[in-house]
Parts: C-alpha cells; sequence; structure tokens
DNA sequence: CTAATAACCTAGTAAAATACTCAGGTACTA
DNA sequence: TAGTACCTGAGTATTTTACTAGGTTATTAG
C-alpha cells in the first residue's frame, strides 16, 4: 500500500469532482486552476481514474470528468490504488525460496498491515468526506451519529 | 502522512528486533542479510530511529541495536514518522491567500485524512504486530479477547 | 457546417526521493 | 590493543514524481 503525495492529488481532485457533483462535467483546467495542479499531469492522473472506471470523460464544449458512480459508492482507497497500480504486496511471496522462514514472516506481517490500511481507506468515501464538513456549517442541530454514510443524497446518475 | 517503501524497510527492521527482544541486541548485519536490505542503508534509517529514541546502538563485540521502549510501546505510526520526517500537512495551511476557499476546503480535508490514518496506525504496536502470528500457532486453545496487548511480557527494560 | 472546446494521447525532462556504495572514523570489549 | 560493530558523510544509480510540449480525436455551440 503505497501513500504518497501522487495519492493525495488524485483524491484531491476526485473530491473537487465530488462536490460539483450536481452541477454536471467538472473541466480538468478548472480543476487545475481552483486546486492548482498542472493540467497535463491532471489528464495523466485521470486516464488512470478512466481507466479504472472510477470517472467518465464527455468531450466537447460544455464537457469535462464526472464520477461514473456516486460519490458515497467511491472509496478514497479506490482513487489510490487506481493511481498506484495498486497493491505491491512484497516480492517474496511465491518466487523466493524463504531462506529461514523469516524473511516470510516479516513479509506476511506487512502484507496484513497494508491489507489493513486498504480497509481503512476503503470505509471512507468521498461523499463521507465531504459531509462531514459541510454538516458542520449547515446542519448543526440535528443529532448525527457515527454513521459516516451521507444522508441525504439518494439521486441516481445516468 | 507519506506511507511507501522506506517505512516498510524500517518497520520490518523494527519487527526484527521486537521478536528478538527477549534474546538481546541484534547487529544491522544479521537484519541485512535475513531481511535482504543493504547494510548501509540500514545504519541510516537507524540513525533516524536512534535520533527519535526508537532504539538503542550498543557497540563492541557482542554489541547491535535494542528497542529503546518495549514492543507494545512502540507503534508503526511512530517508526514511519521517525524515518520520513513527519507529516507534511500540505503547503496553504497559513502561507498562501487560499483564493476561493475552495482550495482550503480540500486542504483541510487531506489534512483529516492524514491524521486518521496516522491515529489508525498509531493503534498498532510491535507488540500486537507480532503476536497476532505467534498466538495463532502456539495458544490456539486460549480464548482470546479482541484486545491487541501482548499478553505475557512485563519484563522491564533498562 | 465549422470552429471552438475539451478530452485524449505520446514523448520527453527536471527535480526529488529512494536505495545503495564507498571510505573512513569512533567507541567499546575481550 | 586488536577486533567488532556502531557511526558518519559524501557520492551515485535508479526510480518516482511532477511537469512540459505538441499533437489528435470527438463533440457541440453557434
Amino acid at each position: 500500500m503505497r501513500l504518497s503525495t501522487k495519492g493525495r492529488y488524485a483524491v484531491t481532485a476526485m473530491l473537487d469532482l465530488a462536490i460539483h457533483h450536481a452541477e454536471g462535467p467538472v473541466t480538468l483546467a478548472e480543476i487545475s486552476e481552483s486546486q492548482g495542479i498542472s493540467l497535463s499531469y491532471l489528464e495523466q492522473l485521470f486516464a488512470r481514474l478512466r481507466k479504472h472506471e472510477l470517472v467518465v470523460g464527455l468531450r466537447g464544449p460544455g464537457g469535462g470528468y464526472r464520477l461514473s458512480r456516486r460519490p458515497q459508492d467511491i472509496s478514497v482507497a479506490e482513487v489510490i490504488t487506481a493511481i498506484g497500480e495498486g497493491i505491491d504486496a512484497t516480492q517474496c511471496e511465491g518466487k523466493e525460496n524463504c531462506q529461514e522462514g523469516e524473511r516470510c514472516l516479516t513479509h506476511v506481517l506487512w502484507t496484513r498491515l497494508g491489507n489493513e490500511i486498504y480497509e481503512f481507506l476503503n470505509g471512507i468515501t468521498l461523499a463521507s468526506f465531504i459531509e462531514r464538513d459541510n454538516v458542520n456549517q449547515v446542519i448543526r442541530r440535528q443529532q448525527q451519529g457515527l454513521d459516516v454514510m451521507a444522508p441525504g443524497l439518494n439521486k441516481t446518475v445516468a
């Protein structure tokens, strides 16, 4: 499980899409300006996001990018793995001899940690992420449970 | 919160130390061989771990490295931050103007995610990590709770 | 229709981080 | 006092990151 600035760029851009999800497609030029990320760099990142079917590209005037699913159905883990080519679970796994068993032990341990981090990030959706911020400002009087699901967003896409 | 191969190397090495914690100091040469990490690279990593007082170096014959604290008192988060110079919480925070508020929004959101990941990794100790594997093999008949604390290791260090 | 728009694609490149090597030095202990 | 093993720093190859440049293709507003 790799987690670097590159993943942050992708998540940031996806959050931008999620925020403007109701208003139709967002152009990369807009994201580039508002988030301060290079346009061509964004194009490269979105090429991968598109291949993993997290976003849909719409060409021509009035076009842009749109989330392929609802914000509450896309997890941070999905975005990061889409960018970073997934989890690389060590090199020993099946290839090497695993000399003293020692080597494989720590590898297995680390793989498990990677899985745990993935599961953790998989529980955080784009919607839950934005909600926690907006809800605090807009809806304050409502009692809120520990559920991370976004409450009022049952508008189906396409 | 950066999380890359470098951190994995450090955690792996620290796990090695934790496993042999009862048997006295472990030399970097041993870790180098068993884990397949370059000796000089290990020395660089351990220089940082030592500065953050996670390990203690013992010179001379029979020397090596030892954990400065008990395995159940060292978290994975500590190891990673010791290596990677801590969390870099975006660049905008206080310096930039935060033009439309939009920019700062995602930054705040991301900072929160970083903190959550940190808290998550902070809850995982070296001991809890190893225990879960060894316990499964050695002690099987015992009923185990959800507690991650290592049960039988109340031997004080130094 | 056509011209503007914006996605899409490919290659290259500077800067940084990573992983490692080399060459010494220093402290400890047997 | 010799040897072990920590410790330091400088240098380097590789990889990743972040970006630039220059195009092509599809779409649509006018």
